[in-house]
DNA sequence: ATAAAACCTATAAAAATTATAGGGTAATTA
DNA sequence: TAATTACCCTATAATTTTTATAGGTTTTAT
């Protein structure tokens, strides 16, 4: 399941570029138009700037605005910005691979083959970027 | 990310039908063959059992079968069983429907169209049974 | 100057996950 | 029939993760 954060995340971006033209967006708008609890939110922010989601201006009149062309954003990387790995187990991660230390052997592991199928089939689709969203 | 709760009762599975031959298989034995802590995986086994996924044996000589032809047993079960929904939102699910409660209109949301159609994809690779598992 | 707003670190509260404890009950075998 | 084996059940504890808050500092426009 996607964490709460996750959908704070999501809602924020989608919020941030509806109101694009708008200029720089207060987290307390966004907070109070999203109901995000304000102090939660800001760690958000925090984490989608450092990955260069979005920007940010200090001071009075000051706020957030989307990094990029919205276009280049996916649900994808939001996702994995939040809540880590796409895949269901860590050793078919591809960004976040960690040996599942249980199973002996890695290539035979039947599980394994499962998970890495499955994980190639999701990601085309959360590859979606946030624009195209609104489009299905 | 699958719980290892379901990972543990995904070996179970696999190991019983592995020893299918050898008459009922005490959860001790499962335990230590798999490394399971002993207890955790009685309750594990008391879940599938509810579920008719496994049968049980009592006294001496007792132990775990499975219920049904493991051609019929799917991964997609048992990590609904352990985990819940195999969806990323509750608003997508078949089995464990739930409003989000967040998003004021279902119908025009376009995070839920998204996990809608990842959901749908993902389920036939899940609904994979166990015996072919071995076969990927 | 003052107010608005981002920035930052730490901590708390809540929930979920993982694991254990301790006894009860049924069946087998000696 | 007594002892043993192993499933059955409820409760609780420990741990980890998630969610949320607190309290300040710094920056900037007015």
């Amino acid at each position: 399941m996607l964490s709460k954060k996750a959908k704070y995340a999501l809602k924020t971006i989608l919020y941030l570029q509806d109101k694009q033209l708008e200029g720089p967006i207060a987290a307390r708008t966004i907070s109070e138009a999203e109901k995000i609890p304000y102090k939660f939110l800001e760690n958000i922010l925090r984490e989608l700037k450092s990955h260069q989601i979005v920007k940010s201006l200090r001071g009075a009149e000051g706020g957030y605005l989307l990094a990029k062309d919205p276009a280049q954003i996916t649900v994808a990387q939001l996702m994995r910005i939040i809540d880590g790995p796409i895949a269901l187990i860590p050793c078919v991660s591809e960004k976040f691979y960690e040996s599942c230390g249980e199973c002996s052997d890695e290539e035979t592991c039947s599980i394994r083959k499962l998970f890495a199928q499955l994980r190639s089939q999701m990601l085309p689709i959360l590859d979606c970027s946030i624009v195209d969203l609104s489009k299905l």
